[in-house]
RNA sequence: GCGGACGUGGCGGAAUUGGCAGACGCGCGGGACUUAGGAUCCCGUACUUCACGGUGUGGGGGUUCGAGUCCCCCCGUCCGCACCA
C-alpha cells in the first residue's frame, strides 16, 4: 500500500511549547484554587497520601519525583470519577540527615530546612502535583511539633512510654544511640560505621503491647502482599511454652550431673525459666545456656568458675554488635551452675553464651543438641551429652545423632521421652506443655521478636521530649499549655561523645521550674525519633491549619483512615508499623474512631539509571530541572511512568524520553488539527472505547506503563496514514491524557472550547457494546500450533469455524485426517487435533 | 541459612492469567518531503531458511488439544531478615 505524503500545508496554530503552556496552567490554578480540596465540604472524600520526602539540600530526586507522580495521577484520575481528592504535601525535615548535613557545610539546620523547603516546592510545583498547599506541613516548624509533643504525652499518659537503661546501639561516628532497626549487619543505617554497645536510659514506647494486633489486623488491609509479609516477619510471632529450671544448690551439687533430684530441693529464687518453640524436646535439653547479660548469672556462678564468667561477660560487653552477631564459632563458658531439667529431672549444666541474646524470650535457652544445630555446634565444642528425642521413619530411637543436629522433625515421633514416646512432634508440644503446667514447671507462651520502640536521640535537631526532672517529684511531664517545647536556636549544635545531647550545655534551656512543686527542675534533653514525627503526620494533614488542636475530630472522622496511601518499601516496617501503633493507641484513647491508618497501601518500585542505582558517586543522578527545561514536566512525569511497572521501578534512559514527547507533540496537533465536519471513522471509534476501557482499568490498578502504551497505541491509529482526525475521536484522548500530562490537557481542554478545568470534566465513559465489531480473527491451530487464521462473525457457530478454517488450503493442508476433537473458544480461536 | 520477588529481542518492557510471544517506546534499517535534518511522516525490525517451513520466553523434565503463564528439579540475579531458641 502505498501511501501519498503530500507536503503538509504550514500549520496555522503555535507549535507545542511546554515551557509556555506549564507556566500559564500553573499560573491558573493558583489563581483559580484549582487544586485547593474543599475539605469541609466535600462529599466523596478521597485521601490520596503519599510518604512526605526529607527536604534535602540537593533539591528534589527523580525518586521522589517518580513516587510523586505515581500518586498525582491516582488523585487526579480519582478527581475526574467525581471524588473530592485531597493530596497534601509535606516535609520529614527532622533528623540525623539534615544535621549531619548542617554539620558538613556549617550552616545551622534552622537556616538550612527553610532554603530546602523552598527549593523543594519550587520544584514540586514545577511539576505540576495537584498539591493543596494550604495543608502542608513541616516537622520542624514548633506550630507541629507542639503536637508531636503532645502525642509523646498522650502514650506517657497512658502508660505507653517509659523511660529505662538499655544496652543501645552507639554509632561513634554520628555519635548517636541507633535503634536496633537502625543498625544494619552491624553498621549504622546511616554512615556505615560499625556500631558498639553502649548503657543508656532511654524513652521507649511499650508498641510490644500491640503486638498481636498489629500482626492480627494485617490480614485486614489492602496492602501490598510483600509489605504485609515484611510486617509479618518483623513482628515475629512465635508459639512455644516457658519453662523453669530450678537451679540446686551449686556448693552441695557441684559436680553431680545425672544425678536425679526433686525439684523441692531448688531455691525459689534461681527458677531459670527459658523460652522454646519445642517444649516436645526437653526430654533431651542437656544444658542451659543463659545471654551474657542475664541477671542471674551472678548469683548462681560457682567460686571456682567467678573468675572464668566475670572475664567472659566483659569480653561480650566489650565486643561490639558486628563480632558478636557475625561470628558464629561458639563460644562460652560453665558457671559451675546446675538446674533441673523439668521432665527428666535431672541435673543439667548452666553456661553463658554469647549465641543466646538477651533481647529475644527469656534471654535463656534449654539447649536441645540432637536437634537443635546452634546447641549441637556448642555441645561438640564444649563436649557436652546430646541426645536423641525424636525419630522420623526409618529411625531408631537409640541411634546416634551424629554429624548434625536433626532439625527437619516435621514427620517425626518423639522418644526417649518416657510416656511421650511415640507422640507425633505436633502433639507433643501440647502434650509436654500441659504436662508441665500440671507440675507448675511450665506454660504455654506466645512470644514476639518485635521489641519496644526506642524513641530517644541524644542529638539536637529533633522535637525535645516534653519531660522535666524534678529531685522531689521525679520525672514529669510538660503540662500541655506550656507546649511546645521549643528548641532553642543554639550555635553549637553538634553532638560531642558524652552521650548526652548537646541541649543540656544551655542553662538557660535546661534549668526550668517543675511543673508539680515549682522547686528547680532540668528539662529532658534527648529529643525524639523522626519515626515519630511521621507517625501521625496523616492525621495533621486535614487540620494542618488548626493552631489550637492536633487533629480536630470531625474533620479525621470525614478524611480517615487515608484512603491510598503510597510510598517506598524501604519504610514498610517500621514508619508504617509505628504509624499503625499510634494509631490504635489513639483509638483506644477514644480520640479517633478507626485503628488502622492505611486501608489501602502500595509501595512503588525504584529507579535505576542505565543498569545501575543512582547515587552522587557513580555521577548518574538526574536533576529533574534539566528535564523540565529541555523537555516539559509533562514528557517528564510521563516517561518516569512508562519505563516500567510503576510497582517494580524502572531503568531511566535519556534516549527514551522522546518517544513521549513525540507522543504529546502528535496529540498537539491532532487537537488543533482536528475538524467537526462529517463523521467520526467507526474503525477509530471501536479502537478509542477499546483505549478508555484500558487506561480506566489500569490507571486505578497503578498499571501506568501500559495505560500509556494503550494511549499510544491509539495515537498511531488516531493519525495513522496521515488521516484527518475527527473531534469526537481525540477529544477523550485529551482526559484519558490528564492525569499523567496535566498542563497540556488543560490547554487542549480549552482549545477545543471548554471554559473549566479538565480535571472536573469527568472521566469519559465507553460503551462496551462498541468494543467489539461484527467480526472477529480467529486463530487457527492443528495440534497446537497456528497455522493460520480466518475471519469469523460476532457469534459463529463452531462448524462454521471449522468450514471457515478448511476452506483456506494453507490451513487445511496440515489436516491430514478427520478431527479427534476440536476446542473452539470463541473469541479466541481454533484448535484442530487430528 | 531462612523468607520474598524475578529471569522474555540490541535495550526498557507487553502478553486479557492456560489461547497469535515480543504490544508500546528506544535503538537500528529502508523510504517520502527536504538546501539541510538530531524536525515531520510512512514502511520494516526475535532467530533461521531462496522458499515451504523450522526454532524460540535462564537450563532440564512433566501436565495439557495448547505452557512465558501450572507442577518438579537445577542454574542465575535482586531485595528483606539473619545465632529469634
Amino acid at each position: 500500500m502505498t501511501v501519498p505524503s503530500p507536503t503538509p500545508p504550514p500549520p496555522d496554530y503555535p507549535a507545542y511549547d511546554p515551557a509556555a503552556v506549564e507556566r500559564r496552567w500553573q499560573g491558573h490554578w493558583r489563581d483559580h484554587g484549582t487544586n485547593q480540596t474543599d475539605l469541609a465540604g466535600a462529599t466523596k472524600p478521597f485521601y490520596a497520601l503519599m510518604m512526605f520526602p526529607y527536604p534535602s539540600a540537593e533539591g528534589l530526586h527523580v525518586g521522589n519525583l517518580f513516587a510523586f507522580t505515581g500518586n498525582d495521577i491516582y488523585g487526579r484520575f480519582h478527581r475526574m470519577r467525581g471524588h473530592d481528592v485531597f493530596e497534601p504535601f509535606g516535609y520529614d525535615a527532622f533528623g540525623i540527615h539534615s544535621e549531619n548535613f548542617a554539620i558538613k557545610v556549617g550552616v545551622h539546620p534552622m537556616e538550612l530546612i527553610p532554603r530546602n523547603v523552598a527549593n523543594f516546592q519550587r520544584q514540586v510545583e514545577r511539576a505540576g502535583l495537584m498539591v493543596d498547599w494550604r495543608q502542608a506541613v513541616n516537622t520542624t516548624d514548633p506550630a507541629y511539633y507542639k503536637w508531636t509533643q503532645w502525642v509523646f504525652l498522650q502514650l506517657y499518659r497512658r502508660g505507653l512510654a517509659f523511660k529505662k537503661e538499655a544496652a543501645v546501639n552507639w554509632c561513634p561516628s554520628c555519635k548517636t544511640v541507633l535503634a536496633n532497626e537502625q543498625v544494619e549487619h552491624g553498621h549504622c543505617e546511616r554512615c556505615g560505621t560499625a556500631v558498639e554497645l553502649r548503657q543508656l536510659a532511654q524513652w521507649f514506647f511499650r508498641i510490644s503491647d500491640y503486638a498481636e494486633r498489629l500482626l492480627d489486623n494485617l490480614a485486614t488491609l489492602d496492602w501490598s502482599e510483600t509489605t504485609r509479609t515484611a510486617q509479618r516477619n518483623w513482628i515475629g510471632r512465635s508459639e512455644g511454652a516457658e519453662l523453669v529450671f530450678s537451679v540446686t544448690d551449686m556448693q552441695a551439687d557441684a559436680g553431680s550431673a545425672g544425678v536425679a533430684v526433686t525439684t523441692e530441693m531448688a531455691i525459689e529464687e534461681d527458677r531459670i525459666r527459658v523460652f522454646t518453640t519445642r517444649p516436645d524436646t526437653v526430654f533431651g535439653a542437656t544444658f542451659l545456656v543463659l545471654a551474657p547479660e542475664h541477671s542471674m548469672i551472678d548469683a548462681i556462678t560457682t567460686l571456682e568458675q567467678r573468675a572464668a564468667v566475670d572475664a567472659y561477660r566483659d569480653q561480650a560487653r566489650k565486643q561490639d554488635l558486628v563480632t558478636r552477631k557475625t561470628e558464629r564459632e561458639k563460644t562460652g563458658v560453665f558457671t559451675g551452675a546446675y538446674a533441673v531439667n523439668p521432665a527428666t529431672e535431672q541435673l543439667v549444666p548452666v553456661w553463658v553464651a554469647d549465641y543466646v541474646l538477651m533481647e529475644y524470650g527469656t534471654g535463656a535457652i534449654m539447649a536441645v543438641p540432637g536437634h537443635d544445630q546452634r546447641d549441637f555446634e556448642f555441645a561438640r565444642t564444649f563436649d557436652l551429652p546430646v541426645v536423641r528425642v525424636v525419630v522420623r521413619e526409618g529411625e531408631h530411637a537409640a541411634a546416634p545423632v551424629g554429624d548434625a543436629a536433626i532439625v527437619d522433625t516435621d514427620g517425626g515421633r518423639v522418644c526417649n521421652s518416657g510416656r511421650f514416646d511415640g507422640l507425633a512432634v505436633g502433639e507433643a508440644k501440647r502434650e509436654v506443655t500441659a504436662w508441665l503446667h500440671g507440675r507448675g514447671t511450665g506454660r504455654p507462651v506466645v512470644n514476639f521478636r518485635l521489641h519496644d520502640w526506642c524513641i530517644s536521640r541524644q542529638r539536637y535537631w529533633g522535637p525535645p521530649i516534653p519531660i522535666i526532672y524534678c529531685d522531689a517529684c521525679g520525672a514529669q511531664p510538660v503540662p500541655e499549655q506550656d507546649l511546645p517545647v521549643t528548641l532553642p536556636n543554639i550555635a553549637d549544635f553538634k553532638p560531642d561523645d558524652s552521650g548526652v545531647s548537646p541541649l543540656a550545655r544551655h542553662a538557660e534551656w535546661f534549668h526550668v521550674p517543675c511543673p508539680e512543686c515549682g522547686r528547680p527542675g532540668r528539662r529532658e534533653t534527648d529529643v525524639s525519633d523522626t519515626f515519630l514525627d511521621s507517625a501521625w503526620y496523616f492525621l495533621r494533614y486535614p487540620s494542618a491549619t488548626r493552631a489550637d488542636l492536633a487533629f480536630d475530630k470531625a474533620m479525621t472522622a470525614k478524611w480517615l483512615p487515608v484512603t491510598s496511601y503510597i510510598g517506598g518499601n524501604e519504610h514498610a516496617v517500621l514508619h508504617l508499623l509505628y504509624s499503625r501503633f499510634i494509631t490504635m493507641v489513639f483509638k483506644d484513647a477514644g480520640l479517633i474512631d478507626f485503628e488502622e491508618p492505611f486501608t489501602r497501601f502500595r509501595a512503588h518500585g525504584t529507579i535505576i539509571r542505565e543498569g545501575a542505582k543512582m547515587s552522587k558517586s557513580k555521577g548518574n543522578v538526574v536533576n529533574p530541572d534539566a528535564y523540565f527545561d529541555e523537555w516539559g514536566a509533562d514528557a517528564f512525569r510521563t516517561y518516569l511512568m512508562f519505563l516500567g511497572p510503576y510497582e517494580e521501578g524502572g531503568d531511566f534512559r535519556d534516549r527514551g524520553i522522546s518517544g513521549v514527547k513525540r507522543f504529546l507533540d502528535r496529540l498537539w496537533s491532532s487537537v488543533h488539527e482536528c475538524t467537526r465536519d462529517g463523521t467520526p471513522d467507526e474503525g477509530v471509534m471501536r479502537k478509542l472505547h477499546a483505549t478508555i476501557k484500558k487506561v480506566g482499568d489500569d490507571t486505578p490498578a497503578l498499571a501506568y506503563n501500559t495505560a500509556i502504551a494503550a494511549m499510544m497505541e491509539y495515537m498511531n491509529a488516531l493519525r495513522s496514514g496521515e488521516r484527518t482526525v475527527h473531534r469526537a475521536e481525540v477529544e477523550p484522548l485529551v482526559q484519558l491524557v490528564a492525569p499523567y500530562a496535566p498542563h497540556i490537557a488543560e490547554a487542549l481542554w480549552e482549545r477545543l472550547g471548554h471554559g473549566t478545568s479538565v480535571f472536573d470534566g469527568g472521566w469519559p465513559a465507553y460503551d462496551a457494546s462498541r468494543l467489539a465489531g461484527d467480526t472477529w480473527e480467529c486463530v487457527v491451530q492443528v495440534q497446537g500450533k497456528t497455522r493460520g487464521k480466518v475471519t469469523l462473525a460476532t457469534g459463529a457457530s463452531q462448524e462454521a469455524a471449522v468450514a471457515a478454517a478448511m476452506a483456506e488450503p494453507s490451513i487445511a493442508k496440515f489436516v491430514t485426517g478427520p478431527a479427534k476433537k476440536v476446542i473452539y473458544v470463541p473469541g479466541r480461536l481454533l484448535n484442530l487435533v487430528v
